[in-house]
RNA sequence: GCUCCCUUCGUCUAGCGGUUAGGACGCUGGCCUCUCACGCCGGUAACAGGGGUUCGAAUCCCCUAGGGAGCGCCA
């Protein structure tokens, strides 16, 4: 048996996105589920769409998912030499050769084969020709003309494609660069990968990168090729679907556990098991149960994932997390509550950090303005008699009683004097104090808003009351 | 156009010849309740269509339709 090896190998052209991210924790967990090891490869062998950026936004998507490799980043630019070697030794033994042929060439022979509703393909023109290295020329494979590739893929099952429909790939530019085909070739072969996991846009080019391992005398590794993510529209997710950037979840207010839960399962599933720590993805992961077909991004069940994550986590890490947060708010957490006391209250009634930092704000500094709909529900005449008495009440109170019990307390107390509705006197008292009519029970909003500031509101809603009669 | 791939509730999926076709998200009714969430109980909704095979098909085979990918001196 030999040691599992997978890699994940993006083209850095862009971020990483959810499609790659899930690629790349397929591969990641079935390395760890099997004690193998999991290779980064960068393929930046276009040289004009490749940025050191892109490579560094992949690199960071990785981390904060926490999709760790084993080895590498290894960097295809860094290998020319050895690929140079490799279609030096194709062409000596003739299973590559030169080819001049102009791009009006190829294009006048596209143009016909479509008219002829054939399809597009080299027809072998150079094959014989000799072409002189001197001359401006790519190589091509010589790829076989009969037989038939089978691919045992551990996803899609026994494929099998004609090589006949298989025409003569580039292997090196006229710049003397290396292609794709022929780079991911040698790479999996040089860095042992035993099982290749990636998105199934790469099943057509496997019979092809089989055909040229076995040119080069090696056996070709397993494969697994994942279907792609759709948008809510049945197309390729893009970047029109929103967010398709890892990075972008982060910054939307998303738990990197809860993209990983998202994703494991899109695609995947173990009987009906919504909920995966990712030790729990690494004993339970099987390529075998991964399905054929693609799966539309539902950004309503990752939030889901995220909000039950949100709940579970441990408050001093979301505290940490929501820091940033609060400070795009504009709000610095150190001054006022405790963080991970208003994260307790607070996290389980938001399903992001962004919102998490939007309904926390209020316990930092005073609200802009009030809700329409609430204040006007609210903060009526009527309440005025409550207000005034639960100030009196509040204001009495020592700052050594100004915790829950006692508050509710003085909040219940005023209620039965007045013999009101407990919600007749809370409810203005909520609005007072956080502007909307939603926030935690009573006791904790008074206690996380503090004496000082809970005046201050209850004054401003006197005030506000006072003025809105005046209007009418 | 050609080659290859895919098809269970709106979405993610369970199912691997016999089930009232299950779960989750969403939506929705209710309970809880000082509000909002959480939580709990319930509802909604699917085997793409047509032929076979079989005592019996979501499950096996064929056809059709629909969707996707590839067909680059991109990866």
């Amino acid at each position: 048996m030999t040691t599992v090896r997978t890699r994940f190998a993006p083209s850095p052209t862009g971020y990483l996105h959810v499609g790659g991210a899930r690629t790349a924790l397929f591969s990641y967990l079935f390395a760890r589920k099997h004690g193998g090891r999991f290779v980064l490869r960068i393929e930046d062998t276009d040289l004009t769409r490749s940025t050191v950026e892109s490579v560094n936004t992949i690199l960071e998507g990785m981390t904060w998912l926490g999709l760790e490799y084993d080895e590498g980043p290894f960097y295809q630019t860094q290998r020319f030499e050895r690929y140079a070697q490799v279609i030096e030794t194709l062409l000596q033994k003739g299973l590559a050769y030169r080819c001049d042929c102009s791009k009006e060439r190829l294009e006048a022979l596209r143009q016909r084969q479509m008219a002829a509703k054939i399809k597009p393909r080299y027809d072998g023109h150079c094959r014989n020709r000799q072409v002189s290295p001197d001359q401006p020329h790519v190589i091509r494979f010589r790829n076989p003309d009969q037989g038939v590739v089978v691919v045992e893929d551990l996803i899609r099952g026994r494929l099998r494609f004609h090589n006949e429909e298989l025409d003569d790939l580039i292997l090196r530019r006229s710049d003397g660069s290396p292609t794709y085909n022929l780079t991911v070739v040698v790479d999996d072969w040089d860095m042992g990968i035993s099982h290749v996991i990636r998105g199934d846009d790469h099943l057509n080019n496997t019979p092809r990168q089989i055909n040229i391992l076995r040119a080069l005398g090696q056996e070709p590794p397993r494969y697994a090729h994942v279907p792609m993510i759709l948008g809510e529209d049945g197309a390729r997710l893009s970047k029109r679907h929103g967010a398709v950037s890892v990075v972008a979840y982060r910054e939307q207010g998303y738990l990197p556990e809860a993209l990983l839960n998202y994703l494991v399962r899109l695609g995947w599933s173990h009987g009906d098991q919504e909920i995966f720590s990712l030790d729990e993805m690494i004993e339970l992961f099987d390529l075998e149960q991964v399905h054929r077909s693609p799966a539309t991004f539902d950004r309503e069940k990752l939030t889901w994932l995220n909000q039950h994550y949100l709940q579970q986590a441990d408050p001093k890490r979301i505290a940490h997390l929501l820091s940033p947060h609060l400070g795009k708010l504009g709000i610095d957490p150190s001054q006022g509550a405790d963080l991970v006391q208003v994260v307790k209250v607070l996290a389980p009634r938001a399903k992001t950090l962004v919102e998490l930092a939007e309904i926390s704000a209020f316990v930092y500094r005073d609200f802009e303005d009030y809700d329409e709909t609430a204040a006007k529900k609210h903060l009526r005449p009527v309440a005025r008699e409550p207000l005034e008495a639960l100030r009196a009440a509040l204001e009495d109170l020592a700052l050594d009683d100004w915790e829950p019990y006692t508050l509710e307390q003085v909040v219940k107390g005023v209620a039965e004097r007045l013999q009101r509705k407990l919600g007749k006197v809370a409810q203005p008292l909520r609005v007072a104090l956080v502007g909307r009519a939603a926030s935690p029970s009573i006791d904790v909003t008074l206690q996380l808003v503090g004496k000082e500031a809970t005046l201050r509101r209850i004054d401003r809603a006197l005030a506000y009351i006072q003025h809105r009669a005046a209007q009418t």
